[in-house]
DNA sequence: ATCAATTATTTTAAGTATAAAATAATTCGC
DNA sequence: GCGAATTATTTTATACTTAAAATAATTGAT
């Protein structure tokens, strides 16, 4: 019999595979936590130094850089994955500070509609630029091929997790 | 001095290129933060239901069964990337439930020295079994092979930008 | 038209993160 | 040994997360 080392079933694995495979997988975990909070750390630090914003703040605005229009309150929950009751005292503040405003709806008189000012868009954009370029810093040394290929991984790995959530 | 990184002279780049790689970083800094967000949470919860336990708890116990004889309790910040004055309640509660002890040393009055408990020792391999096995379950889909060339990756990655925040 | 059910939003409460200030104990130069 | 400087820890203050409860407005069935 051949010895397929691929798809064999767990039945037939020895736990030594098993526990090899155990640790593969938190060591990945431990990297992927790792280069998140390093880089999420920084991002912020900075955030904080430069403007005076917390990256939650800055999540509002890009949403509403991007609706020129206008978005329903509601909406902001679900894009951003925060919850609402978090968003409340974020949007008050984003208001206060003057770089939002929200109105009711005329239609549906519960649902409130915020919206960018120009102050607000003004100051997202030199935020955007200062952003961008704070991760160009900070991803400097990664060679531009190895860019695309680790995002695509990623991309990867986010359906998987996303599908192994999805099954019970 | 300009902000964004110069490794090519940016007259000899144009724009579009420039902007590409912008795009290329930004893209890989959300995919990476999508995939953490998505892990952290779903093992926060469930850490939250099956053991009313949160992430950092865990966390100091995993340390400290490293250390049969116990730990300096100012080694903790240090190891977890948490900041001490948040260490003190999470420490004063995990003593609270028994599941570590806190004496001073007798070298040196200032320092605390932290200890698992036979029981917090016990508690500590049911949780971080579950821990392996939940990890095990969202990361089914990703095949064993790509498993260690992701990490290798990660690491690289990691090393790229603690180095480019070294810089300065 | 009215009232129960639904949906949108806010409030509340407990826990955690972060930074800065305060407190306490120890060490080292003298 | 004495006292300033260092080091360890705690406290304080502000902000955010999460879940659950409360409030408010609208919809749909009768």
């Amino acid at each position: 019999m051949a010895l397929a080392k691929e798809s064999t079933p767990v039945s037939t694995r020895n736990e030594a595979d098993q526990e090899a495979e155990y640790r593969a997988q938190t060591r990945l975990w431990l990297r992927l936590l790792a280069c998140t909070t390093l880089i999420e750390g920084e991002l912020r630090r900075r955030f904080r130094e430069e403007f005076d914003f917390t990256m939650p703040r800055f999540d509002v605005l890009a949403q509403l850089d991007r609706e020129p229009s206008g978005l329903v309150l509601g909406e902001l929950p679900k894009r951003l994955m925060v919850s609402a009751g978090n968003l409340t005292p974020i949007v008050d503040r984003l208001v206060e500070d003057g770089y939002i405003t929200r109105t009711p709806s005329n239609l549906d008189r519960r649902v409130q509609i915020v919206c960018m000012t120009v102050e607000g868009r003004k100051a997202f954009r030199r935020m955007a630029k200062s952003h961008g370029a704070w991760l160009a810093e900070l991803l400097a040394d990664v060679p531009a091929d190895r860019l695309e290929g680790l995002t695509g991984e990623l991309d990867e790995l986010k359906g998987a997790v996303r599908d192994a959530l999805q099954k019970p």
